[in-house]
DNA sequence: ATTGTTTTTGAATGGTCGCTCATGTATTTT
DNA sequence: AAAATACATGAGCGACCATTCAAAAACAAT
């Protein structure tokens, strides 16, 4: 009987390749970025692009936001996501997004934000993996506030279901002002008065 | 002495063109909407419209931003800009961008809000239109809750310029949260949330 | 009717788009 | 060495992009 026999290996990663690509939709947005950016910025040639990616541009964009999803969300959420956070993480996460809104490298804002605006409309998958990260905050959020309560960090009234989604909200409105407008003062005054109403 | 003869009338009216080519920019986006789409909506010829529109599609662009300034922007706004609005006023407009949100028709979100995000970081034009549009809601929520104030409709302790910069960035978050998921309920909690903190 | 001026027309421009495919290459088995 | 396999290469596909331009047409004054 006959083994299947080993062909030529791959010369380039997929993972980079994929990383490449997420980064320039993140900073430029799905239709501003072509097939060829991609090709010179990675040295892979586009026949062997299109076979390591079957689905070409669209599939590349949707293996983005998952890795978007996968490797940076929760590089931003720190310690939000863990079972013990309450407020002063959730306060974490609001500050370090002002800090990303005001350097030069996080100005790009965030790509699930982007892709809601740009996308959402027309990609229903794409809509898909956006929702599912608003919900993913959603929910860290409301736990962070059930332990701030329990902790008598806020008062203890607080709605934490209600005022979870209005913090997602909130961040989300702080990209797109951000991203017109990057002024510390306005957007350390926005997270201020956030945090005002929780106390 | 001569005086100068009659050239050919225009055979369209520009101000209907920039109409149809805001109204596409608005449910599309800058780079999805092509010369020929409008061509195409109009049944202006591509001469036609470079001639009318000197720079080309940017130009027309840019039109659209400041016709939507000019006539959207107060038609949503209401009688928020009213030197006399207060609170009813807030909440008129939050609730009127939630029906919009959750309207076929509303989807679009608002061609200011797409623009801070698609185009703000490479259209420094643009990006000052949209920068123009925040100050003014700003400076009219600001002036809202400062009526609101002297009537009682909210506590005396409210700072009304950081709520006004709060409530801005609130509605810029709420249109891309309804765009990704245009639920009722979502919005009107995050709408409701964003009150209480007043009162 | 002729002339001067501007508009309309739509074919054509050169470029870029996402994508494919024939050909050559590298590797491991027989 | 030869065969089998998957990969690399990059020229080339048709479609579409924003834009231009030469020619024809419409108008008012002469």
């Amino acid at each position: 009987m006959y083994f299947s026999l080993m062909p030529r290996p791959r010369e380039f990663e997929p993972d980079a390749v994929l990383n490449v690509a997420m980064l320039r939709f993140w900073e430029r947005g799905y239709r501003a970025v072509s097939v060829e950016d991609l090709v010179k910025a990675t040295g892979v040639k586009p026949g062997s692009l299109y076979s390591a990616f079957p689905g070409g541009k669209r599939a590349l964009f949707l293996k983005s936001l998952e890795r978007y999803s996968r490797l940076v969300v929760p590089e931003k959420l720190g310690e939000l996501e863990a079972s013990d956070a309450s407020l002063a993480e959730v306060r974490g996460y609001f500050d370090g997004l002002v800090r990303d809104l005001l350097s030069p490298e996080g100005r790009q804002g965030c790509l699930l934000v982007n892709t809601a605006i740009e996308n959402a409309a027309e990609d229903d998958e794409a809509a898909a993996v956006v929702r599912g990260h608003l919900a993913r905050l959603e929910r860290c959020m409301t736990h962070a506030l059930e332990n701030a309560v329990r902790r008598g960090q806020v008062r203890a009234s607080l709605d934490c279901a209600g005022s979870a989604k209005l913090l997602v909200a909130t961040c989300q409105g702080l990209m797109v002002v951000g991203k017109a407008n990057p002024d510390g003062v306005l957007l350390r005054a926005i997270v201020d008065n956030a945090f005002a109403a929780l106390a």
